[in-house]
DNA sequence: CGGGCACTTGAAGTCGATCAAAGTGTGTGG
DNA sequence: CCACACACTTTGATCGACTTCAAGTGCCCG
């Protein structure tokens, strides 16, 4: 079982205008397709959030109202089944959107990993954006399509892989997201060994006896002190354990 | 291992003048955000493609040229493992779009399931296509977000439900999305046993075992003759069963 | 120093996979 | 029209990967 501090409403964790005057939203990766000046505009209609690590987010079936763009920190999804049984469905990073949908209601549980920060976006002003910064609904199209392929990826491994590809593959995935560098073999994970099994579909004990594995086959080394920090001993192995050749 | 008939290409499958003519354009899904005149002026820029059940659609990795719209017919789309593990990460229906994406290349295979007729968008209309019809890309926004929340939900599926759930689930969905009225209780589907469970991530064994415990249960009837067509007897404890209540 | 939490390791159990065979429906050619 | 082949499905028996249950270890922090 989980345990989950008490959420902040996101209008507590901080004064409205003292957010948009510290100019963090100007982090957000909206910046990527926006000018500068547009980027002000923009801290007109958003505001900055910080989520202590561990902290609820936003839960399943409550109202949407916010659109988050993440701007430093790491969030995890999560679906459950009524007798608890939890599927994490993604970990966003710097950049990622958070409550982009259809729907009235948020359809996952998101939670604080790390202390982040958020770029706000309430959901009556999201038409007035899209009206305002018409490049953003293409931003967020591409962001979904980006998303969407790495959903379909994730099936193949929930649905297919073996415990040690599924880890494989997730630690590859890790290293490339966090070096630009091809040849880096570092990686660090906030996240504890039960939020990774419930990421890749298996239990902590079998995720441990994994690693175990992989360290005993010398694929990685894992500091008996530092847990959350992996170092990958032969990448090109790895990669081929990830994909079933071995 | 699965036989598939080779595809054709797009241009090849009917005239393109003629494609237009006919006007099957005007029944793709676009014609829920356009008006007539609109789509007329759509119809310009796309043109119609027809797919026997079996073939290949698009291949992974395959320079992704076409934006497609199921006009009607059902489409699969899945990924490969290099040992031939297969993953069905969806089933596309009327109005449901293939090949939306950032990258150059599918990131999957795409096999029509029965026949099937697409409206066909060449890429580099695709930018066209947004300028002149600013309303597309929120209308393709919010059917990316709808897919992704259906993939999370898959996901919770893959990782953390079993046999029976996955089978329910899945028969649930399709009652769901077969029938406007609540009661109807009847499912046909053109999928095979095999697609099915690289669909739910098990073997076609257990899908079968799985169906006769359902119907020992009462929860379903088969037609011995037409093993496509499912009867479900109870749908709320139907559901229950998928969401692991039972 | 001791209690708690995350992680690891071991032993036993189980669900679904695999291997094997039989059943069912369809189409084809004699 | 029947017989045979083929493709798909079902059922049965066995196996194995991962889970479950149960200790045990190490680390942090009061």
């Amino acid at each position: 079982m989980i345990t989950i501090k008490q959420g902040n409403s996101p209008l507590q964790s901080k004064n409205k205008e003292d957010a948009c005057d510290g100019c963090p939203v100007r982090h957000s990766s909206f910046c990527e397709v926006l000018d500068k000046s547009e980027m002000d505009k923009l801290s007109q209609i958003t505001h900055s959030v910080n989520f202590k690590a561990g902290h609820l987010i936003v839960s399943e079936e409550q109202d949407a109202n916010y659109l988050y763009n993440i701007v430093n920190g790491m969030v995890e999804l999560y679906k459950l089944l009524p007798d608890g049984r939890r599927q994490i469905t993604g970990f966003l990073h710097q950049g990622d959107l958070l409550g982009l949908l259809v729907g009235e209601e948020y359809p996952y549980h998101a939670v604080a990993l790390t202390d982040v920060e958020l770029c706000c976006v309430p959901k009556d002003s999201a038409n007035k954006l899209f009206q305002d910064f018409e490049k953003i609904e293409g931003y967020l199209l591409k962001k979904a399509s980006h998303e969407l392929a790495e959903a379909q990826e994730r099936m193949l491994l929930l649905g297919r892989k073996t415990a040690e590809e599924r880890l494989a593959t997730f630690l590859i995935a890790q290293l490339k997201r966090q070096n630009k560098d091809e040849k880096a073999n570092e990686i660090h994970l906030p996240m504890m060994r039960s939020d990774i099994a419930d990421y890749l579909g298996l239990t902590t004990e079998t995720v441990s006896r994994v690693f175990s594995k992989l360290k005993k086959e010398r694929l990685v080394e894992i500091p008996s002190s530092e847990k959350s920090n992996i170092i990958v001993l032969d990448i090109k192995r790895l990669k081929d354990v990830s994909e079933g050749l071995s």
